[in-house]
This record gives structure tokens, C-alpha cells and sequence, in this order.
DNA sequence: GGACATTCTTCACAGACTCTTAACCGGCGC
DNA sequence: GCGCCGGTTAAGAGTCTGTGAAGAATGTCC
């Protein structure tokens, strides 16, 4: 499954290197924001899906970061947790009128924290998730139902395949380098031989039309329209 | 919006008492029970959108209760909240993990709990609300009655597989993945064999027809009409 | 509580498809 | 001509799913 993105606001550094540890340790993509105006501006473009929001902050607080987001229809899915120091009762009520979803005290503890967050994404991601579909001319790929539409006219395409030709049409025109592909396609620590991209590059022309996709000699392989 | 459905439960009629004159003065539907028996049977009956459970219970106590309760596919939309004396750790995280969404400490305070409650149930109902039904062309699924419907006649399946097929149908087209698969129909933390998707959809193939599901090498498997 | 039925999971294996490899070919620049 | 680089092909290795059957788990009915 996709990894799950979360985003952790607090001015102590402390804090955050805590919480960030213990995040990646189970598998969380996490970045960290410092103040509110940090944690609006990174939200709206890496898009978490949980952000976790000191209420004590300099600058711009808690609450107030939380209304912000919440305006922001980007964000909608996002789901919202505070973290407070003391369970105030003001407190909490303002939290949840200004939109978040959990209420979480310091002191953090690990255990406690992961069971939280693991049940708060378990009912967020429950609704709807995006559509990534890339798009051109005559080309559209569907990551989501897996299948590349030509000219109107679906077709399956082995996993690799599609994978490859998702990455080189994701950025039309630029030049994914062989190392770059590897990375990509088969991930850091996969070692496979050299024509094995050419290979899988061979079968896209011969499906696709050889039109599709240019060589750049020395450096690698780029997708272009026409 | 529909009068939401709150079944409070727990052993001290004091409690229930209070929680529910708070309650319905809000304008929540409420019922109680005062033992997790009676609260699973009032439960599948009358489908409440939120259940408080206390932890401690005689008979059977909140955690057991939660656990039955998450297995009964019917109230599976339901949102489970925690009441319990103390916030000990060790109880969060074996709540969390019996499928609790919340946690909430006594001594109860009034606002406190209206507050967490409507952030519940505004979480809760954000995603798939109130459409127990997916319909394509050639088949149903009525998640209230529990049964599918093929050309008009009805059939009624086992839990697992239709909680399956119930997941493949709410977006036609879309590959799920093994691991989407497993985490929305097993739940994150139960671990099962790789084959035994394969069954279930086998199953699936056999009573409705090979043709509706559509199998993606490596990737997942994906509902399709026609 | 026991017998029976249903449902769920596991296992081993076959078969199909996918991926990688290796060997060879041809173009190009020096 | 030689070396570098990518293209091509086919074969073999590898991966993934389908399948039948059997055993565990669960539920139901007397």
C-alpha cells in the first residue's frame, strides 16, 4: 500500500525528532514544520494525510493553523490531531469546533501515539482517494483502473511495462536517465542487467508505436507526443 | 440531516443517566444498555451511528464488546468510542486495537463529551455515508439488507465475501491492491495467507460469473461489469 | 452438549504469464 | 577497424494466480 503521509508542527525541536522517529520507525513518510505559516505552506503541497498540530506556538497557534487548513479545499481529506500539554477542557472544545479530529497530551508516549494514528488514518482513508491519471494527446494513463487508453482504446500492460511507461509519461519530454529509471521502476536495491530496460522500452514501441519514445544516447530514454 | 443514533452503555445507571439526558438535549437519538450483551444485541437492531463503551462492565467488558461488535459487518460504519476511569496506556492500546476510533477519560464533563462526540461523528460520517447501496447494471449490492442482487434476484453471500465484493463495487474499474484489499476487508492488523484473496474471489467468480472480476498480474484485482 | 453445516484459511502444485539474461547485430564516431 | 552503445531475439528463470482438497474455526439446531 501506498505510504501514508504525515505532517508534525511543534516549535520544539525535541518534539519532533521524537515524534518523527518513531513515525518512520513504522513505516510513515513524515516532515516536520516548525510554526503554523511552515505547516500551511508544506501541507498545501505535499498534501498529508494526517497532520499532527502543536496548540502552544509561536507566530501563528494551533487553532489558528487548524482553521486555515481547514479552508482549504486541498486538504479536505486531511485528518487533524492536536497535541497539548494538559487536557483542557477550553482547550479541547476549541480544538474540535475549529475542525480537528483527535486530541492527543504530552507527555507523548510511542506506544500510545501509533495506536492513535493508526486509528485515525484507518477511518480517514476510508472514503475517497485521488485519481492519478497522466494525460496527453492520444495517450492517457489510469493508474487507478491500471490501464493505458489510446485513441480511445484500452489495453493492458504487464506490470513493468506499465510502470516504466507511467514514469516517462508522467514528465513528456524529459529525459529519464537509466539510473533514474532504475531507481524509479525497480526500486534502490534491485540489481539487474543493462538491456533488461531496453527491453521493456522494445516492448512499449512495439505496442504503443515506436513514435512514443526517443533515445537520447549516453544519457537515456524520454516520452514525447507524436 | 437525520437524527443521529447514540447507544451508550455501561453499568452504572448514574452514568447512563447522565450521558443521555446530555445527549438527547442535544437532539441525539439515544438508548442505552447496561451490558455488553444487551449493547450488541441493541446494536444490530437499530444500527447506531456511535457507541460509548465503558471498559469496565461485568459480564462481558467494553473491549470484548468492541471486538464482537467490529465483526458484525452490519455495523461496520459505526463509530466506537471508549469510556474508562483513567487514562491508562495499556487499556488505549488494546482498545485502539479491538477497532475503538476514541478514547474518552472520566469523570465525564458534559461539554467535553458533546464536543468529542459531534468531531466523531463528523469524522465518521465524511466518507461513505449513508449509501448502503452500489448498484451497476446487472448487480446490486444493498449493504443494509446484506444481500446482492443479480437481475433481480436476490442472493445472499458469506461475510468475508461480501465485504469483498462490496469493496470492489464501490469503485468499478479501479484495481484494488492485495494490501488495500486486506486492510479494508481483514482490518490492518490480522494477518492471513497470500491465497486467500484468490479464494475469496474464486468464490466470487464461481456464484456471479468469471467474467465481472478482473484479475491485474501483480498488482490486484478489480471489479468490472460486462 | 453434541452433531452437523457453513465459512474461512492454508497448502501444494500446475499452468500461464512476465521478466531477465545472454548472445548477436548494426550504427556511429574516432 | 575498433570500441561504445543501443536494438533485437529467443530461451530460461522466475513470479504470480488458479485450483482442489483438507483442516480449522465458527455458527446452528436439537
Amino acid at each position: 500500500m501506498k505510504q501514508q503521509k504525515i505532517l508534525v508542527v511543534d516549535d520544539e525541536p525535541d518534539i519532533l525528532e521524537l515524534v518523527q522517529y518513531n513515525l518512520e520507525k513504522e513505516g510513515f513518510a513524515v516532515r516536520t514544520a516548525s510554526n503554523g505559516i511552515e505547516a500551511i505552506d508544506l501541507a498545501s503541497q505535499w498534501s498529508p494525510h494526517l497532520i499532527l498540530l502543536d496548540v502552544m506556538m509561536p507566530e501563528m497557534d494551533g487553532m489558528e493553523t487548524c482553521i486555515k487548513i481547514r479552508e482549504n479545499a486541498k486538504l479536505d481529506r486531511a485528518v487533524i490531531a492536536f497535541l497539548t500539554a494538559r487536557s483542557e477542557d477550553y482547550s479541547q472544545i476549541a480544538g474540535f469546533d475549529a475542525g480537528a479530529d483527535d486530541y492527543i497530551t504530552k507527555p507523548i508516549k510511542p506506544r500510545v501515539l501509533l495506536s492513535r494514528i493508526k486509528a485515525l488514518l484507518r477511518r480517514g482513508t476510508k472514503g475517497a482517494e485521488s485519481k492519478p491519471v497522466f494525460s496527453g494527446k492520444t495517450l492517457t494513463i489510469d493508474r487507478d483502473r491500471y490501464v493505458v487508453i489510446r485513441n480511445g482504446e484500452e489495453m493492458n500492460l504487464p506490470k513493468k511495462e506499465f510502470e516504466l511507461l507511467s514514469l516517462l509519461v508522467s514528465q513528456p519530454g524529459k529525459v529519464f536517465t537509466r539510473s533514474a529509471i532504475l531507481s524509479e521502476v525497480w526500486g534502490n536495491d534491485v540489481v539487474v542487467g543493462d538491456r533488461t530496460i531496453d527491453v521493456h522500452i522494445r516492448k512499449l514501441r512495439e505496442k504503443l508505436g515506436d513514435h512514443y519514445f526517443k533515445t537520447v544516447k549516453g544519457v537515456g530514454y524520454k516520452f514525447q507526443e507524436e
